[in-house]
DNA sequence: TTCTGTAGTCATGTTTTTTTGACTAATTGA
DNA sequence: TCAATTAGTCAAAAAAACATGACTACAGAA
């Protein structure tokens, strides 16, 4: 039933973007050690001792993308790289909080 | 790097368990055409004419199985099954429209 | 009793995602 | 200068998700 017509058809829908760049096996995980303070590469690698570079590469470059979080050069010694959530993260972070409110509650 | 023991790993955060339940290619738009109104399966796989029986089956099943759908048999003719939002369901879909409304203004 | 519509399942094949392991390249500390 | 740390990339393999086509089973209409 595929046709090509719908290679890379844009969403229509905003939460439906929103949903397919959270969705995989790390990018929850990884948005949320984002809510709690910065991340670093080799750092998050060492939290998630079951993933791997290339999948926690990957999963950064694509919530950068999303504009969920955002890639820093810090000049200081040691010279290296911060991801932290974005103006636009911490609005979706609020909503997830209420989200988790409502989950906890009601069963 | 995988060992076997984060086979089935059980949610630890909610909102995770969430994202992961309307995670993949079909759930997200059923969700939406659910909180239109009740959906039925041969009448949701004309509305999704590059879907197919298989996968459409399969994203019912699991979207009953997190309880944002409840699947009902509807005793009048022709007798045939309904889904409808749950009222987790439609408690969501609260959340969604605010997020919505987030998305579309900052940017 | 045969045909159509309903709501699926099953085995198989294809495609997409994720993992593995080797490699790169700049910075820093000893 | 040598070794370690940082932050990756690349090609290939393995695993998971998705699609296809054949099939089932029940209800109702002609």
């Amino acid at each position: 039933m595929t046709t090509e017509s719908n290679m890379n058809m844009p969403e229509s829908c905003p939460v439906e973007g929103l949903l397919k760049s959270l969705s995989g096996k790390w990018k929850p995980q990884i948005f949320r050690f984002a809510s709690v303070g910065p991340l670093r590469f080799n750092a998050l690698l060492r939290q998630l001792p079951q993933s791997n570079k290339q999948s926690i590469a990957l999963a950064l470059r694509e919530l950068e993308e999303a504009q969920l979080l955002v890639k820093t050069i810090v000049q200081e010694k040691p010279l290296h790289i911060e991801y932290n959530l974005s103006e636009r993260g911490r609005a979706m972070l609020g909503v997830f909080e209420q989200l988790e409110g409502m989950l906890l509650e009601n069963n």
